[in-house]
DNA sequence: GCCAACGTTGGC
DNA sequence: GCCAACGTTGGC
């Protein structure tokens, strides 16, 4: 089983919102980076966990834990010409974005902000705080899930 | 609001 | 294939 970080600006889309779904499971649409596309549709196999993670808002945070109950399949919004997701490149018989679906697994007691993180010895070169790092979906070492697991008692 | 870092686009 | 210009991300 691997590990990985999405990230998502909660005025788009927030971890309330996902609590909130239908089975608490949503898809994990609008990814458009190439990088990031190649990790959703190679990398990321069912069961595996991911950390939800609010970013630009004060301060970013790791809100939870989420688990993949979809692997990959074609972004639809790329087809959807009135979607803000809208990528004329994606055709239904050449999809060029995917995504996975992912389902509540548990919340932190409390959000984990991002200069706790900072803080916390071995999360050093976790891709989340290496300057520059951009990537919204993003690896996540075992040893690194381990240590942020136990920063915070998890409720479910 | 600023701006550094990064990714993408498009002319050549 | 190069790279300047432009657009976006995202912390501060």
């Amino acid at each position: 089983m691997n590990y990985w970080l999405m990230k998502t600006e909660p005025s788009t889309y927030s971890w309330q919102n996902f609590l909130a779904e239908p089975e608490q499971t949503t898809y994990w649409e609008g990814i458009r980076n190439y990088q990031a596309r190649n990790i959703i549709r190679d990398q990321i196999k069912l069961g595996d966990l991911v950390f939800f993670y609010h970013s630009v808002v004060k301060p970013p945070a790791i809100m939870g834990i989420a688990k993949v109950v979809r692997e990959s399949y074609p972004d639809h919004y790329a087809w959807d010409q009135d979607n803000p997701y809208y990528d004329p490149k994606s055709t239904p018989e050449n999809p060029r974005w995917f995504m996975v679906d992912i389902q509540y697994q548990a919340a932190f007691e409390s959000p984990i902000p991002l200069p706790e993180l900072k803080q916390t010895p071995g999360l050093e070169n976790m891709v989340l705080l290496k300057k520059g790092s951009r990537l919204s979906v993003q690896p996540v070492t075992a040893a690194e899930w381990k240590i942020i697991e136990r920063l915070r008692p998890l409720v479910s």
